[in-house]
DNA sequence: CGCTATATTGATGGCGATCAACAAATGTGG
DNA sequence: CCACATTTGTTGATCGCCATCAATATAGCG
């Protein structure tokens, strides 16, 4: 049994003092303070089984959640952007790893607190079932992506979703290189970047860059068609 | 606003009175006794889109869920044995449909009897927060075998967690048809046909009839290798 | 038995992976 | 600020796995 330990982190800054902003709080319990955590691109914040003693919130920046095979091949399983909450697990450890995509400021809640608070509160325990239902169906959708989807049709419906988390404006800042797009759909990144050269000549898209990207949602939303 | 209405069911079987069985009951909650239906071989139990109002439980038989695309294209998301609950949703609707792949009993729980339970219950409503939790470490288990495993390791793995689940005795008994395991491993039932078939050349696996498999649980694990 | 549903096996083709070269963006030190 | 190195992205050529189409075999069932 090892002592719990705090999670890698460059710069601590600790949470404000007696009035709790709202932003700062896990589901609006006052007794839910998150601690300020900031990692740089490419560092890891959990690894594959350690202990899950904590829960994190995005505040700024990207992360990723993701399983690897021994030989290397990775699967992304989500992208948290900020507000998105990422670490909830089954058991008492972590069975995904995750990394921030590009410099990430987190909130930190330690898992013990937030099982107490749920085992009081009931309206707190709701919602983070609501919650954990909610990345479950999150989970269901991507799983007919990969199982069923052909590579046009997964960057394709990849770029709207990201499009509507972002603010459905049709201007999409991706976070995240064409290796990370790549495993998170199941493809590799040439597939990736070959697709969205064939959107671009279809006029579904415009690549302002190879992170920005400009959205015909109509004609984006033609290709998917569920 | 429609009428909660009872699903379609062959035989209502009234669950049984005074004494409460535990197997009838939902997380030893004495209150929340689930109601005994069956259900033909391919009979729907629920649809996408329709009203959740309950929640199920397998008694007997082996039931299916499952999203489809417009074209046919369809996913099986996971296959539910006895004991296995399922029909849980994040809002109002189910987001899947649920078929019997064999002669099936479930037992039936109102929603908003669970819901109320644990309202009151925190200890069942941990547990309930913890089968959900449980799905989604499932289905993150199967994105990365969706969108990273070959054909020939979907199929071995599938077999391997069958035969846990089935109580690991090497013998597996499959409920349901090649074209249910393709649309649960993204495949087509040939390849599925194919890789039961090199498995058995290469000494991993017996077929004794097309859904009776036996395994050698050794060489099927060199198989995966994760 | 014969009828039907299910499964296996074969032949062929296409989508996406792989290997490779080049281009563009980003960063670094002089 | 520019020369150079490194990382990231695009495009091309080829290959292989799995899908598709097709024929046959087997199992289940009246």
């Amino acid at each position: 049994m090892r002592h719990e330990t705090l999670p890698n982190a460059r710069h601590l800054q600790p949470a404000g003092l007696i009035p709790v902003a709202p932003e700062l709080m896990l589901c609006g319990c006052p007794e839910l303070v998150g601690t300020s955590f900031s990692y740089g691109r490419e560092e890891e914040i959990f690894g594959e089984g350690e202990e899950a003693d904590f829960v994190y919130r995005v505040v700024k920046g990207a992360v990723r959640t993701c399983k690897m095979l021994s030989d290397g091949r990775r699967q992304i399983d989500a992208f948290h952007l900020p507000g998105d909450l990422f670490g909830f697990e089954m058991g008492a450890r972590h069975r995904m790893t995750a990394e921030a995509v590009a410099d990430t400021t987190v909130l930190l809640f330690r898992r013990r607190q937030i099982e107490d608070t749920a085992s009081r509160n009931v309206d707190a325990a709701c919602r983070l079932w609501d919650l954990t239902l909610r990345s479950l169906g999150h989970a269901q959708e991507h799983m007919i992506l990969l199982g069923r989807r052909t590579a046009l049709e997964r960057v394709a419906a990849f770029l709207i979703h990201m499009d509507q988390r972002l603010g459905a404006t049709g201007h999409v800042d991706l976070a995240m290189p064409r290796r990370d797009i790549a495993d998170y759909l199941g493809l590799t990144l040439e597939t990736v970047s070959r697709a969205l050269s064939q959107l671009q000549s279809e006029g579904a898209l415009r690549l302002d860059g190879a992170r920005k990207v400009t959205l015909d949602r109509k004609r984006m939303s033609a290709v998917v068609e569920d």
